[in-house]
DNA sequence: GGTATTATGTTCGAAGTTCTAACAAACTAC
DNA sequence: GTAGTTTGTTAGAACTTCGAACATAATACC
């Protein structure tokens, strides 16, 4: 039961239907490809003449190709495969993080093409334009042709203004109110460039990216446990983006407000329980905020080294993790109970540590979540290795195509 | 951008565009009346042909009527004004509270029809089934008939499930599992029965009640503090409601994780701060659980009588009241950030004392939020007069007739 | 009072979709 | 080689939006 929004609605044109037909034969023949004209109208529940129609169309935008003949043993006229089809266009990702930003080029469809590189993130702006600029440059040469790229996605650990494309505050990198967009759409004019944060993006991927896709839900949240927490919130396969695009922000909802300080300015926020530093500071036993200059002893000392410490017997990184374990648990729990969410997704560099932390985390979770059932909720937890950021930013460029039309 | 579901999308069919301008015009009539067709059409940005072919439509199936013409001093053939039809169908409201059970009838179109009756709430099913039908057909008798019901809608302090029927738990009532729908179903037999959560409800009455409808949000919170806190989220005009039906308790998400002892089993939970027993241990500087036997001196001291001692200068009434006011805001900053509502409207008893608490409430908000922006998200308060429970069950019935279509 | 002007609401036909039914195409089984 | 079966296409009916013309009803002006 959807309120129309007086002021904000759209009305059914001449070619709505179709268009809403055609968004829904795209994603069917994504999700299930190969796919013949037939068994799509099964699907819809509709006839092969309105199939028929739509995949002309489609066809000749260029969206779909057809493939082989099916072969299967059975009687009758083979059916002709469908695929959506990857043009010749192309698209960029870019995940900017404290230390090093990161670059990949994936086809129209969202699949990865090459290896992803990446740089050392400055934090002057200019020089960070610059430097990303060459690199992009030097990655489409000779391969691609710059007025073939779909979009340019960005991802960065921060708030952003997405209309403006400023960065309105992005602590790890140190970025207050910096506008990334106009210099970069001086280098790339006319290319479509998005930003979006990146706890928001690592949730677009999961319900956008290539794998699973017909298992995939609809309603899901996920949580990015970094320097600081995102948390990005799916809600009837839409991004809740809120008012002023931070929805989500979790990371600051207290587990106890008299707690520890947190970088936010307020005390005892989720963020400070469990981010990298917050772990690392518990295993050092003192307070080591990424402001002040560490120690030599603590100055390379990462959040995987800390894992590995754990594996190697060390009995004090175990408890630090393990700690870290219970309050994200407890974190999530109220995430649980706020959002009812079919599957909560987590990345981040702690998640290598799952084997360890796992019982810790669930305990925690059905410890404070208000029924059986949201204790039961579903997590997954997803590796580096499928770089859920760089995903989520290929999603702000690629995943439009396939997205419903906004109607009524 | 919100992606299609593949197993659970909509086609558009040949009626489909017919189907969402027909909704748009209704809601446009329901927001502007009286309008004539032609302003329909200039709103809309369309035709007149086609405004007049949907009319018709509705003009038809009585769902509007025309009025009176226009008498303005221009130039010109007079427009014939158009309402939203209240045809002589008409809905119940039922708000069963811990101590009373509230009713409402309203006509088709929402609006409230002779007064509001109430009686005790009684925790015995059967005994509380018979009381209920018996106010019913009484409050109908001689006006009504039952066949013109458009249905009965009934909010409950506790979670739910609605497919079912049941109310999955209500400790205010002391419900667990306690299946509503069927005998109610079997004493109005054909009537469509819609079972909510009070707090949600609360949520759907202020986007689809009669009140500011051009102004309204689509993208709000509903806090509702009594003995138990609700919330209903809004996102993009719709209800969040969660895979289980949960989605808003974030009366259970935590101040202070080892704070007071809540009655969900946990601790620290923001209801254990801010519900109106809570406020009411504080006064009287011990933990009154709802559960033990009270002594005669708080048996029959409510929150009311709390806020009438503030306002008489009892110091420690209002010291009471602020305390809880500091908490609301705190818990209410959590909200702000992980959701970033347009709006939060907060309904319940301690409203009353709003003058008392307001600058304690927004300087808590202030202090967690995130941003600025954030910090100054509107706030308003709901009176108890305006019944936003009961309105909130009206709208389960009434409000269909006026939704959006399910599209792709 | 009569005529010009202006806004509202309806009608008619064109264009774009879905949908039904029939038909052509292509392949297996026997 | 023929019957049977499934795929994909085509033609036309039904339904909608849409543009333009038309009828209706009121005011303004002479």
């Amino acid at each position: 039961m959807r309120r129309i929004n007086p002021s904000d609605f759209k009305l059914a044109k001449q070619g709505t239907s179709r268009e809403i037909n055609r968004q829904i034969v795209l994603t069917l023949i994504r999700t299930h490809q190969p796919i013949s004209r037939a068994d799509l109208a099964r699907l819809m529940d509709t006839n092969r003449a309105n199939v028929t129609f739509i995949v002309n169309q489609l066809l000749e935008e260029n969206l779909v190709r057809e493939g082989a003949k099916g072969s299967g043993k059975v009687r009758g006229r083979k059916p002709t495969y469908l695929y959506v089809n990857a043009r010749n266009s192309f698209a960029i990702a870019v995940d900017i993080r404290a230390s090093q930003t990161f670059l990949m080029i994936t086809d129209s469809v969202g699949r990865q093409i090459g290896k992803i590189k990446s740089f050392s993130t400055e934090s002057i702006l200019e020089n960070f334009v610059k430097t990303l600029s060459e690199h992009i440059f030097a990655l489409i040469a000779g391969n691609f042709d710059l007025s073939d790229c779909e979009g340019i996605g960005i991802v960065v650990p921060g708030m952003v203004d997405r209309k403006e494309g400023i960065v309105l505050r992005a602590p790890a990198l140190g970025w207050l109110n910096v506008d990334l967009l106009s210099p970069l759409q001086a280098e790339f004019d006319g290319v479509d460039i998005q930003l979006e944060n990146s706890g928001k993006a690592c949730a677009l991927s999961q319900i956008w990216a290539n794998s699973d896709l017909t298992s995939m839900h609809n309603d899901i949240v996920f949580v990015s446990v970094a320097d600081g927490i995102g948390v990005g919130i799916i809600n009837n396969g839409e991004l809740m983006r809120g008012k002023h695009n931070t929805a989500g922000e979790f990371g600051h909802v207290p587990l106890s407000i008299d707690g520890p300080r947190c970088s936010c300015g307020a005390s005892g926020c989720w963020e400070a329980y469990i981010s990298n530093v917050s772990t690392l500071s518990r295993y050092f036993g003192r307070n080591i905020s990424s402001r002040e200059p560490r120690s030599v002893e603590t100055a390379n000392f990462t959040i995987e080294d800390l894992i590995a410490k754990a594996r190697e017997g060390d009995g004090k990184a175990l408890a630090a993790l393990q700690s870290t374990a219970r309050y994200l648990g407890l974190g999530l729990a109220s995430i649980i109970n706020a959002i009812d969410p079919h599957c909560v997704y987590i990345g981040g560099e702690i998640t290598e540590a799952w084997d360890l932390i796992e019982s810790q985390v669930r305990e925690a979770i059905k410890e404070r979540t208000l029924t059986k059932e949201l204790g039961a909720t579903l997590i997954r937890i997803v590796p580096a290795i499928e770089h859920p950021r760089l995903r989520g930013a290929v999603a702000l460029v690629t995943a439009p195509a396939f997205a419903a039309p906004k109607v009524a």
